[in-house]
DNA sequence: CGACAGATTATT
DNA sequence: ATAATCTGTCGT
Protein backbone atom coordinates (compact mmCIF):
# COMPACT_ATOMS: atom_id res chain seq x y z
CA UNK A 1 0.00 0.00 0.00
CA UNK A 2 1.26 3.37 -0.69
CA UNK A 3 0.05 6.28 1.55
CA UNK A 4 0.39 9.72 -0.65
CA UNK A 5 0.14 13.14 0.77
CA UNK A 6 -3.75 14.02 0.04
CA UNK A 7 -4.94 16.53 -2.24
CA UNK A 8 -5.55 19.14 0.74
CA UNK A 9 -1.96 19.53 1.15
CA UNK A 10 -1.16 20.93 -2.27
CA UNK A 11 -4.43 23.32 -2.59
CA UNK A 12 -2.13 25.99 -0.67
CA UNK A 13 -0.10 28.59 -1.32
CA UNK A 14 2.69 27.75 -3.06
CA UNK A 15 4.80 30.20 -0.36
CA UNK A 16 3.01 27.98 2.29
CA UNK A 17 3.38 24.65 0.73
CA UNK A 18 7.01 24.93 -0.37
CA UNK A 19 8.46 25.16 3.48
CA UNK A 20 6.39 22.74 4.31
CA UNK A 21 7.61 19.86 1.65
CA UNK A 22 11.04 19.86 2.96
CA UNK A 23 11.46 16.49 4.76
CA UNK A 24 8.60 15.17 2.41
CA UNK A 25 9.96 12.01 0.48
CA UNK A 26 9.50 11.91 -2.82
CA UNK A 27 9.02 8.16 -4.55
CA UNK A 28 8.88 7.21 -7.92
CA UNK A 29 7.78 3.73 -8.34
CA UNK A 30 9.52 2.52 -11.82
CA UNK A 31 9.82 -1.24 -13.12
CA UNK A 32 8.47 -2.55 -9.19
CA UNK A 33 11.51 -0.34 -7.83
CA UNK A 34 11.16 2.68 -5.65
CA UNK A 35 13.09 5.15 -5.83
CA UNK A 36 13.26 7.69 -3.35
CA UNK A 37 14.64 10.75 -1.79
CA UNK A 38 14.16 13.31 1.04
CA UNK A 39 13.21 16.42 -0.30
CA UNK A 40 16.08 19.23 1.00
CA UNK A 41 15.51 22.15 -1.55
CA UNK A 42 13.09 23.48 -3.09
CA UNK A 43 11.49 26.88 -4.36
CA UNK A 44 7.78 28.75 -4.69
CA UNK A 45 6.27 30.34 -7.86
CA UNK A 46 3.18 31.73 -8.10
CA UNK A 47 1.14 33.13 -11.23
CA UNK A 48 0.73 36.47 -13.04
CA UNK A 49 1.97 38.42 -10.06
CA UNK A 50 5.08 36.64 -10.07
CA UNK A 51 7.61 38.13 -12.85
CA UNK A 52 9.93 35.14 -12.35
CA UNK A 53 7.05 32.42 -12.94
CA UNK A 54 6.57 30.41 -16.03
CA UNK A 55 3.17 31.08 -15.74
CA UNK A 56 3.47 34.97 -15.55
CA UNK A 57 2.15 35.55 -18.84
CA UNK A 58 -0.60 32.80 -18.91
CA UNK A 59 -1.24 29.30 -20.50
CA UNK A 60 1.30 28.28 -23.15
CA UNK A 61 1.65 24.73 -24.07
CA UNK A 62 4.47 23.81 -22.32
CA UNK A 63 3.24 24.87 -18.90
CA UNK A 64 -0.85 24.04 -18.98
CA UNK A 65 -0.52 21.42 -15.90
CA UNK A 66 0.48 24.60 -14.17
CA UNK A 67 -2.89 26.30 -14.63
CA UNK A 68 -4.89 22.48 -13.87
CA UNK A 69 -5.86 21.42 -10.08
CA UNK A 70 -3.21 20.65 -7.64
CA UNK A 71 -1.60 18.18 -6.49
CA UNK A 72 0.01 17.52 -10.22
CA UNK A 73 3.39 16.86 -11.51
CA UNK A 74 4.50 20.10 -14.05
CA UNK A 75 7.47 18.81 -15.93
CA UNK A 76 9.33 21.00 -18.40
CA UNK A 77 12.59 20.80 -20.14
CA UNK A 78 15.03 23.56 -19.69
CA UNK A 79 18.03 24.15 -21.83
CA UNK A 80 16.92 21.20 -24.16
CA UNK A 81 18.27 18.80 -22.11
CA UNK A 82 17.12 19.17 -18.93
CA UNK A 83 13.96 18.57 -16.88
CA UNK A 84 12.54 20.16 -14.11
CA UNK A 85 9.64 18.68 -11.75
CA UNK A 86 7.32 21.13 -10.26
CA UNK A 87 4.25 20.22 -7.64
CA UNK A 88 1.31 22.74 -8.69
CA UNK A 89 0.03 24.27 -5.66
CA UNK A 90 -2.98 26.73 -5.28
CA UNK A 91 -6.44 26.81 -6.77
CA UNK A 92 -6.97 25.33 -10.08
CA UNK A 93 -6.81 28.27 -12.71
CA UNK A 94 -3.82 30.36 -10.70
CA UNK A 95 -0.79 28.75 -12.22
CA UNK A 96 1.23 28.30 -8.93
CA UNK A 97 3.88 25.32 -8.37
CA UNK A 98 6.49 24.65 -6.64
CA UNK A 99 10.28 23.85 -7.73
CA UNK A 100 11.66 20.64 -6.52
CA UNK A 101 16.06 21.51 -6.43
CA UNK A 102 17.57 19.12 -4.38
CA UNK A 103 16.49 16.00 -2.84
CA UNK A 104 18.64 13.42 -0.43
CA UNK A 105 18.74 9.87 -1.87
CA UNK A 106 16.66 7.00 0.46
CA UNK A 107 16.28 4.33 -2.10
CA UNK A 108 17.28 3.01 -4.80
CA UNK A 109 20.79 4.56 -4.00
CA UNK A 110 22.15 1.77 -6.86
CA UNK A 111 19.77 2.56 -9.67
CA UNK A 112 20.26 6.42 -9.03
CA UNK A 113 24.14 6.15 -9.23
CA UNK A 114 23.59 3.62 -12.54
CA UNK A 115 21.72 6.39 -14.32
CA UNK A 116 23.56 9.38 -13.00
CA UNK A 117 27.11 8.04 -14.65
CA UNK A 118 28.52 6.99 -11.71
CA UNK A 119 29.18 10.71 -10.48
CA UNK A 120 29.97 10.97 -6.47
CA UNK A 121 26.88 10.35 -4.43
CA UNK A 122 26.66 13.69 -2.90
CA UNK A 123 26.31 14.94 -6.84
CA UNK A 124 23.18 12.19 -7.54
CA UNK A 125 20.48 14.75 -7.06
CA UNK A 126 22.33 17.87 -5.63
CA UNK A 127 20.15 20.12 -8.44
CA UNK A 128 16.91 20.25 -10.72
CA UNK A 129 17.90 18.30 -13.28
CA UNK A 130 19.78 16.40 -11.82
CA UNK A 131 17.08 14.39 -9.10
CA UNK A 132 14.93 14.08 -12.77
CA UNK A 133 17.75 12.28 -14.16
CA UNK A 134 18.33 9.99 -10.97
CA UNK A 135 14.61 9.57 -10.43
CA UNK A 136 13.73 8.93 -14.53
CA UNK A 137 11.32 11.85 -14.40
CA UNK A 138 10.89 13.23 -17.69
CA UNK A 139 7.77 14.80 -19.72
CA UNK A 140 6.25 11.53 -19.40
CA UNK A 141 5.23 12.34 -16.28
CA UNK A 142 4.02 16.21 -17.24
CA UNK A 143 0.86 16.43 -15.38
CA UNK A 144 0.51 13.15 -13.19
CA UNK A 145 -1.53 13.19 -10.57
CA UNK A 146 0.62 12.81 -7.49
CA UNK A 147 -2.67 11.80 -5.51
CA UNK A 148 -3.01 8.14 -6.88
CA UNK A 149 -0.08 6.89 -5.38
CA UNK A 150 1.15 5.45 -8.45
CA UNK A 151 4.16 5.89 -10.52
CA UNK A 152 5.37 9.44 -8.65
CA UNK A 153 3.81 10.46 -4.97
CA UNK A 154 5.22 12.64 -2.58
CA UNK A 155 4.60 10.82 1.08
CA UNK A 156 5.18 12.24 4.79
CA UNK A 157 8.22 12.09 6.44
CA UNK A 158 10.04 12.53 10.32
CA UNK A 159 10.07 16.20 10.24
CA UNK A 160 13.02 17.78 9.58
CA UNK A 161 15.60 18.46 12.28
CA UNK A 162 17.75 20.86 10.54
CA UNK A 163 16.26 24.76 10.73
CA UNK A 164 14.58 25.65 7.32
CA UNK A 165 16.42 29.00 5.40
CA UNK A 166 14.46 31.11 2.94
CA UNK A 167 16.39 33.24 0.86
CA UNK A 168 16.32 34.36 -2.75
CA UNK A 169 16.13 31.93 -5.86
CA UNK A 170 18.45 30.68 -8.10
CA UNK A 171 19.05 31.74 -11.70
CA UNK A 172 15.50 34.09 -12.44
CA UNK A 173 15.34 36.70 -13.93
CA UNK A 174 12.57 39.63 -13.71
CA UNK A 175 11.98 42.69 -11.77
CA UNK A 176 13.76 43.85 -8.57
CA UNK A 177 10.58 42.35 -6.47
CA UNK A 178 10.73 38.73 -8.05
CA UNK A 179 14.71 38.60 -7.42
CA UNK A 180 14.24 39.66 -4.08
CA UNK A 181 11.86 37.47 -2.78
CA UNK A 182 12.60 35.27 -0.60
CA UNK A 183 11.26 32.36 -1.95
CA UNK A 184 14.11 29.34 -2.21
CA UNK A 185 13.47 27.21 1.70
CA UNK A 186 16.20 24.52 2.25
CA UNK A 187 17.13 22.79 5.08
CA UNK A 188 20.22 24.19 6.49
CA UNK A 189 23.68 22.54 6.28
CA UNK A 190 22.24 20.01 4.39
CA UNK A 191 24.86 17.63 2.20
CA UNK A 192 22.77 17.72 -0.87
CA UNK A 193 21.56 21.15 -1.61
CA UNK A 194 22.04 22.29 -5.26
CA UNK A 195 26.05 24.04 -5.60
CA UNK A 196 24.53 27.74 -5.91
CA UNK A 197 26.74 30.01 -3.95
CA UNK A 198 24.06 31.21 -2.10
CA UNK A 199 24.46 28.71 0.17
CA UNK A 200 27.52 29.76 1.61
CA UNK A 201 25.56 33.27 2.41
CA UNK A 202 23.24 34.04 5.29
CA UNK A 203 19.87 32.80 5.48
CA UNK A 204 16.79 33.98 7.51
CA UNK A 205 15.63 30.92 9.73
CA UNK A 206 12.02 30.27 9.63
CA UNK A 207 10.19 29.83 12.98
C1' DC B 1 10.38 34.09 -39.11
C1' DG B 2 14.95 34.94 -36.90
C1' DA B 3 17.24 36.18 -32.73
C1' DC B 4 17.91 35.40 -28.08
C1' DA B 5 17.35 34.29 -23.20
C1' DG B 6 16.48 30.75 -20.03
C1' DA B 7 13.74 27.88 -12.80
C1' DT B 8 20.85 23.66 -15.91
C1' DT B 9 24.76 20.67 -16.07
C1' DA B 10 29.28 18.76 -17.31
C1' DT B 11 33.38 19.91 -19.27
C1' DT B 12 37.31 23.08 -20.90
C1' DA C 1 33.78 30.29 -19.66
C1' DT C 2 31.18 27.42 -22.83
C1' DA C 3 28.49 24.04 -25.30
C1' DA C 4 24.45 21.17 -25.45
C1' DT C 5 19.89 22.55 -28.12
C1' DC C 6 14.09 22.77 -26.58
C1' DT C 7 10.46 26.71 -25.66
C1' DG C 8 8.59 31.08 -25.45
C1' DT C 9 8.96 35.97 -26.36
C1' DC C 10 9.93 39.83 -28.82
C1' DG C 11 11.24 42.45 -32.91
C1' DT C 12 11.43 42.84 -38.07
Amino acid sequence: MTNPLPRAFYARSAVEVAPDLLGKVLVREIEGRRLTGRIVEVEAYLGSEDAASHAFRGPTPRNRSMFGPPGHAYVYLIYGMHHCLNIVTGPEGDGQAVLIRALEPLEGIEIMRARRGGVPDRRLTNGPGKLCQALGIDKRLDGHDLCLGETLWLEAGRPPAEPICAGPRVGVRGDDLALNRPWRFYLKGNLFLSPTPHNRLPCQTLP
